[in-house]
DNA sequence: AGCACGCCGACT
DNA sequence: GTCGGCGTGCTC
């Protein structure tokens, strides 16, 4: 027993490798005392790294020869609480991601490299006496009444709301009395938000109604900027944080509410590194910390739907749309056997030319930028491929180029066919310049926006387009679903969705449901109190039932029955879902890892557990690099979660495997 | 992920 | 001769 009191004492330091474990050090006896959430820099292999301190006072396995002592320990209070570390540590477990990785995501890249903290942090205010408010809030009606008084009743403890509200429902109104109210606790209260750049007219509510300042956490600010508001969270002088997917992992020690805006939108799952759910994150989190969570959406995921059909979520639900607000018209526009104008039939040409005629504004909507998906040679059918993708390249026309979306390979247009020689090269399918193009033939007088993310590249392009639209420049408007986000377009009286078989019709399994939260989405967005909206929708199959049900029926009965399809299917929410992508330069050494990886799959694992693959992925060659995958399911979270232990723990063992990129999307969003 | 080490090919 | 390609191994 002796060498186990003679032992030094050594801390776990979770570090940003990807490597899923804690490496130990010996804890110097001088200076500071060592605690968790603390950071330290220490000796790794030929470098040094900044991790933090995940548990102190512990045994060591590792031999006491190989430990090294820790050269400094940089914070002097731990920098990572101990609520975020926890919540950490959850997702670490949860989504198969070293902890290491998932605390660097939850700060700020300055105290990643290693910057101290501020020994005084701000003061933190908490003046409850003074009014938190500049005005007072508006008046409610029955059914905000009754959502702000239940979301009050249960701040101090975990519960989660489903809040269902249409735009221009006072989903915001909501939101802000329930705030109000936290904040004369003195609480601190999260805003979660899809995209900061989005939502303006949201942050103008929240910045005229509150005499506190708001904190803003999003991508657009400079380390420095982040830094300071991140400590301001952390100090807890911070009182209301609205911010993107990362602001989930902020620090805010008098957190008593959160709210996820828009909580069906897919930028809260990040989809590189770390492949987490801020929505699902932000469940979590309130949850350790035993306080409410409000997600609100007007076309909830069909996930959140099913939490509120197994009465794990409370639904509150706005139905009366306040004020002057009106939804707009569904129309199914029949196109089969119709004469098309580059994808647009001559009579939503005809549509847009009343509106025109009379200043209102049209929306049309088509998921693909570019002008055309293909460019073919019309005597041999050869297609201009990517040189570094098994794709082909989408023709651009401004300025002319061929344009892998891919992997960015950007080539000349081709004069003639390289197999033929012949000249007559067709561009094929359509795109937003496409459609832009054949307007511009249509209406040769009439302003046309195009908002897809090749015009609104540029810092503040899409702010002063949406100015302009606000403005009525712009008579017609065209665009992918970045269009359709956070907006309302009071002038806009005609929406068109030019291709919804494509959504009606895919492999994706979640794409009649994006389709509807587009469709509905757009509806709510478009028209106004004296002239309410038309949304013209172009099929081929006009009497599709899940068209059918959510036009005639509305989103709640399409979700109700796009979900007794995904049970039949086996499919989520009713299964669990997660998918291992590997990437690398030779497809059999692929192919190879992961059949072995997945034998290795304990019997009694996989009889709980289904495993497709390995696949190449949908596309199998992107930049030069090939994509292979495994598919798995279970109706048991815990046998999905055994098997994705086991195969991570081979993947992070095997010779060839080590070599590899690969990643663990549990949740996938898509199966791509 | 980085970084070192080590073994083969074509260049000042 | 050696510079540098990337396969292999390791990080408390």
């Amino acid at each position: 027993m002796t060498e186990l009191i003679d032992y030094p004492p050594i801390v776990k330091v979770a570090l940003d490798v990807p490597l899923r474990r804690l490496f130990d050090y010996i804890v110097p006896t001088e200076g500071l005392a060592p605690q968790q959430g603390m950071r330290v820099r220490v000796p790794f292999g030929e470098q040094t790294k900044i991790g933090v301190i995940a548990s102190c006072n512990q045994q060591s396995d590792v031999p006491i020869h190989k430990l090294k002592p820790l050269m400094t320990i940089l914070d002097n209070k731990p920098c990572v609480s101990e609520a975020i570390l926890r919540l950490c540590q959850w997702a670490a477990d949860y989504y198969h991601a070293p902890l290491g990785t998932v605390l660097a995501g939850a700060l700020p890249k300055r105290l990643r490299l290693g910057e101290s903290l501020p020994d005084e942090m701000p003061l933190t205010m908490h003046d409850t006496s003074r009014s938190v408010l500049r005005v007072p809030g508006h008046d409610l009606n029955a059914e905000q009444k009754i959502a702000v008084d239940t979301i009050i009743a249960s701040l101090g403890h975990f519960k989660a709301f489903a809040l269902d509200g249409i735009t221009g429902s006072g989903k915001t109104e909501v939101y802000l009395q329930a705030i109000t109210r936290a904040l004369a606790q003195g609480l601190q209260v999260l805003v979660l938000v899809p995209e900061i750049g989005l939502t303006p007219q949201m942050i103008a509510r929240f910045t005229d109604r509150f005499a506190i300042p708001i904190t803003l956490l999003h991508s657009r600010l400079t380390e420095k900027q982040r830094l300071a508001h991140w400590l301001l969270a952390a100090s807890g002088a911070a009182r209301i944080v609205i911010g993107t997917r990362s602001s989930v992992w902020a620090v805010m020690p008098h957190l008593g509410l959160i709210i996820v805006d828009e909580a069906h939108d897919s930028s809260y799952k990040q989809q590189d590194g770390v492949q987490y759910s801020a929505r699902d994150v932000a469940v979590q989190r309130a949850y350790q910390a035993n306080i409410p969570v409000v997600l609100g959406s007007a076309t909830h995921s069909l996930e959140t739907l099913y939490n509120v059909s197994e009465n794990r979520f409370e639904a509150l639900s706005l139905r009366e749309r306040a004020g002057d607000a009106r939804l707009g018209r569904f129309r199914v526009l029949d196109i089969r056997n119709e004469r098309l104008e580059e994808g647009i039939s001559t009579r939503l040409i005809k549509e847009i030319a009343t509106r025109v005629e009379k200043g209102e504004q049209t929306l049309l909507f088509l998921n693909r930028r570019g002008f055309s998906p293909i460019l073919i040679c019309h005597h041999c059918g050869w297609v201009v491929p990517c040189p570094h993708c098994d794709s082909y390249m989408t023709l651009h026309l401004s300025p002319e180029r061929l344009h892998c979306h891919h992997c960015n390979t950007v080539r000349k247009k081709p004069r003639q066919c390289l197999n033929c020689q012949s000249d007559v090269l067709m561009p094929v399918g359509l795109g937003t310049e496409r459609i832009e193009s054949v307007l511009n033939k249509a209406f040769p007088n009439t302003e046309i926006a195009r908002i897809d993310k090749d015009t609104t590249r540029k810092k503040g392009s899409m702010e002063a387009y949406l100015q302009a639209i606000e403005d009525t420049r712009y008579l017609i408007l065209v665009g992918t679903q970045m269009l359709a986000k956070g907006h309302h377009f009071p002038n806009v009286t005609l929406v068109g969705i030019i291709d919804a078989d494509s959504g009606l019709f895919s492999s994706e399994f979640r794409a009649t449901e994006h389709l509807a939260q587009l469709i509905v989405q757009v509806a709510g967005r478009a028209g106004r109190a004296e002239k309410a909206g038309e949304i013209w929708i172009q099929t081929r199959h006009p009497e599709h039932p899940l068209l059918d049900i959510l036009l005639e029926k509305g989103y709640h009965a399409f979700a109700q029955y796009v979900l007794t399809e995904r049970k039949q299917a086996q499919l989520p929410p009713y299964t669990y879902m997660a998918m291992i992508r590997i990437q690398g330069r030779k497809a059999d050494v692929l192919q190879a890892v992961l059949t072995e990886a997945k034998q290795t799959v304990s019997p009694e694992n996989l009889r709980a557990v289904r495993c497709l693959g390995p696949a190449p992925s949908p596309m199998e060659k992107r930049d030069k690099v090939y994509h292979y995958q495994l598919l798995l399911w279970s109706y048991q979270r815990s046998a999905l979660h055994d098997a994705l232990n086991q195969l991570t723990h081979f993947l992070s063992h095997n010779k060839s495997a080590r070599t590899l990129r690969w990643s663990v999307d549990v949740d996938p969003y898509d199966t791509f």
